[in-house]
DNA sequence: TATTGTTATACTCTATAACTATA
DNA sequence: TATAGTTATAGAGTATAACAATA
């Protein structure tokens, strides 16, 4: 996460050669979401989140009082790695930890007011986002990729 | 990178609710991306290697004798990220760095033998995992998700 | 005993900035 | 001056293992 002073691409940036690369499915899944964190990354500098964070805030916004354990199955990481994000998310005062009323081992995870209009704000900010990185793409294609994504998605055992 | 001991995936995985997620496809990159990995790490743990490497591993044999920075820069990653990317693959005698004949600042990478051999044993095994994370799809699905990908990142400046 | 969350530890990837050695 | 590569530093993200509190 940093942007700007990029794109030095100049008449040095010339092609290399693939290989075996050329049609593997994993390097261009890599590839495009490497453009998808430079123009996230541009569009939300200020806003200092990345694209993981930026799912886990929604997440939590349309799953109020989730617990971490259930949180961190749903987003495919461990809970020691959520409880640290959440850490941060704590310290700008985006994200809150409530007690679980009657289970006091788990935290209940709410947005706080800030968090929610925080994400408010973002969303038309990644929708942005969104449409540059696609803007190559019609509308059709659009809708397929998202598609085919899903059902690969579906077709590996991921939890969510 | 360690899998194993994975897939907990008992009746208490149940499905959170996304919001604007749900149509965002940079969100359905990252898990596709993360599908990849550890479908990845389980058909290549004892490899102790990376998609991300194994790119690279592929575009210096692919390139031999390409220097640092321009490989940098065909990988969208910094010189000095790079650097140490290339440290490691030296400590384990994957690649070589050697002295540009003319240009004494910059070094050519090449594969070593062991190198070589290496990279011709785990391309097997890539496309194994690819064929795993991809067994949901047709082959004319799998083909249009590949192009739909390729048209994506062509859009986006990425250098390569 | 099993589960929730934390802490300690570690490795990789990422980047910036300052440095050196060349050109 | 500009370029190739290194080093120092830092912050995410990732994971494992051991732990305390609670169930």
């Amino acid at each position: 996460m940093t942007s700007s002073t990029k794109r030095r691409s100049t008449s040095t940036d010339q092609a290399i050669e693939l290989g075996p690369l050329e049609d593997i499915l994993g390097y261009h899944l890599r590839r495009a979401q490497s453009a998808n964190f430079q123009q996230f990354d541009q569009h939300l500098s200020k806003r200092k989140i990345s694209p993981g964070q930026f799912g886990l805030l929604c997440k939590i916004d349309n799953n109020p009082g989730i617990s971490q354990t259930a949180l961190a199955r749903a987003d495919g990481i461990e809970r020691s790695t959520l409880g640290e994000i959440i850490d941060r998310f704590e310290a700008r005062k985006l994200v809150e930890r409530r007690r679980h009323p009657t289970d006091r081992r788990v935290y209940a995870l709410h947005l706080t007011k800030k968090g929610e209009s925080f994400l408010s704000q973002v969303i038309p900010e990644v929708l942005a986002s969104e449409a540059l990185l696609t803007s190559n793409l019609t509308q059709k294609e659009f809708k397929t990729l998202l598609a085919l994504l899903r059902k690969l998605i579906e077709g590996n055992n991921l939890r969510n």
